[in-house]
DNA sequence: CTGAAAGCGCTTACAG
DNA sequence: CTGAAAGCGCTTACAG
């Protein structure tokens, strides 16, 4: 594999004009930057990434950290993962992928050996056992996810709880008074996914200043276990006329509970979500729902980790925590209570 | 960030010493091995990634390149991601991933910059552009997926053929004599998706030679086409008693459109489905399947790649071309054709 | 058992 | 506008 080197002789310049002419950083007459691509074309060369990155202490990698709990629904994180790879390479970075268990040996590898220029930590928890390590690591960190604490790093995440005002609010105006809440699993809050009980404790307030009677249940995130409660809590409140799902794997669920019980929304039950167009798309869901925008998330945290790895943004100047406000897309599951 | 300079220094021997102590490459005094590891744990050390790669040409880092095509079903592909990216950890390789549409030019920049010492291809279509980069490459590359061509590379894939016959064959001994098979979409054939019409070929042979009707049909990647198309197959031939799925899309929408037309497996139709149990659970999917491994795939790729990468096989010892066998997980969607 | 030195392939002040 | 040289942080033959 050719080197600066061996451009540099082909070209008849040395070492330093070669990488001068190539990268373009001091002005170089027009013969010797010619004869400098042609012999980069003759030889094929392609700058050594980690030679470049021990010089310049830049690696143009970024580390994205996701973690595949039993817990969570895997295909969501998909969105996710995509939207930052996607992003990172448009704005010319790889992505290293960690998806080990253990997040904090891989974020510690990462940093600590200048494997990447900075971090995209997904699925944050309110106390993240990753950010210790993060704050501690000499590259700037991005999340997606709300943390306790988020100094040091630049937090985005969509606005949970004022997702679950909308959802209740929304089927309050259209005469709802009774209602059910599907969350996630307990065990997901129990590890700190801060998310679930930002929309639940929102979604309950919001119900009780309107007189609204809300089922707030954690629901499983596996199949058929979660087909089985969803069928448990219709038939334990079957006067509720709104189910509101903050689980997607309820949500993917749900279509085959609906049918099997003769229900169809919004006829007999009007249902709202939360997860992403694609989510929708993948599983069939024909659920009006709350937009989760993993792929914008994901590139509002690159796009910004980016303006920190490369200076636009000075060190001391002040990390930002950016909520998406929730968006509901309108596929007609939602109307007005059914007559009794 | 501790240099090993320092570390030296603070140990009060020399840098090589330093090195040597930590590698183990050859043979160090009690002492000065407790006075280097305490220098470590005081500056905190961690060996700087690029100059150990620059001094060993070895990154200890995997490309993984994997694509989100339009007509495949995205969940399907996170499995094999997912089998590769923790056998490489386990293995001691982190991953970079590259998931952009120009596969071509991914590959190339891995390559050509010494970023990984291996790459993993995974999609690998019958005639596939990134192939001849790879092989021009100096790393060593696995794929999942059987190209028309495998020299130069290891192989690993699904032996779709036996797919195939397994589906029909245990039917057949059922006693059913008029099935149906869908397949992928059209496109996926025409881009090079070989494993389609490996299956499909298979299976009407096994078919025309015990006399079997076998309608072979593509399926769309995308709901609600595909749950659509279902019914209208199952419309077109309502004497078929057994459907074969290879299609994760068609599987996932199936049991929505044998609900909406009272039909239950087996009792009116027998199905049999080509994808991996994760899949199944995913999905909440009844039906028996053969398993396509996606774990098992991506950790034989990685495996085989590190024993090239490590220097275990020879650069000119031959390539491996590995079909796992198909095995059928039972989940009592099989039985005998109803009675008419 | 240990050290001084060369080298991996770049970039970038310094000098002209 | 161009070149010679130092340096990034490692590893590893070479010498003792």
């Amino acid at each position: 594999m050719a080197t600066i080197g061996e451009v540099a002789r082909v070209a008849g310049v040395s070492r330093s004009t070669a990488s001068y002419a190539l990268s373009g950083k001091r002005s170089i007459s027009a013969d010797v930057r010619r004869r400098v691509e042609d012999a980069v074309r003759e030889l094929g060369y392609t700058p050594n990434a980690g030679a470049r990155a021990l010089a310049t202490s830049q690696t143009r990698v970024i580390g994205l950290l996701a973690q595949f709990l039993e817990d969570e629904f895997a295909p969501a994180m998909l969105q996710y993962m995509l939207g930052v790879s996607n992003t990172a390479r448009e704005l010319g970075y790889d992505i290293l992928l960690g998806t080990e268990a253990d997040g904090r040996s891989a974020l510690r590898r990462m940093t600590s050996s200048r494997m990447v220029d900075g971090i995209v930590l997904l699925n944050v928890a309110e106390q993240d056992d990753r950010l210790p390590i993060l704050r501690e690591a000499i590259q700037p960190g991005a999340l997606v996810g709300l943390p306790g604490d988020c100094t040091g790093v630049d937090v985005f995440d969509l606005d949970f709880e004022e997702a679950g005002r909308v959802m209740v609010e929304h089927l309050r105006r259209l005469g709802h008074r009774e209602l059910i809440l599907v969350s996630q699993p307990q065990h997901v809050i129990e590890r700190g996914g801060a998310y679930v009980w930002r929309l639940q404790n929102a979604a309950l307030e919001a119900a009780r200043l309107s007189g609204i009677t809300l089922h707030a249940e954690f629901g499983s995130s596996h199949q058929p276990e979660v087909g089985r409660e969803l069928n448990a809590l219709l038939d334990a409140h079957p006067s509720a006329t709104g189910l509101l799902i903050n689980n997607e794997a309820a949500a993917a669920a749900l279509p085959s509970v609906l049918h099997a019980r003769g229900l169809a929304a919004p006829a007999d039950l009007s249902v709202v979500g939360r997860y992403s167009d694609e989510f929708a798309r993948t599983f069939s869901l024909p659920y009006s729902s709350i937009e989760s925008a993993p792929d914008r998330l994901g590139r509002m945290a690159v796009r910004e980790l980016v303006r920190r790895i490369e200076g636009q943004v000075g060190p001391d100047e002040p990390h930002v925590v950016r909520f998406v406000s929730p968006e509901l897309v309108d596929r007609g599951s939602i109307g007005a209570p059914p007559e009794r």
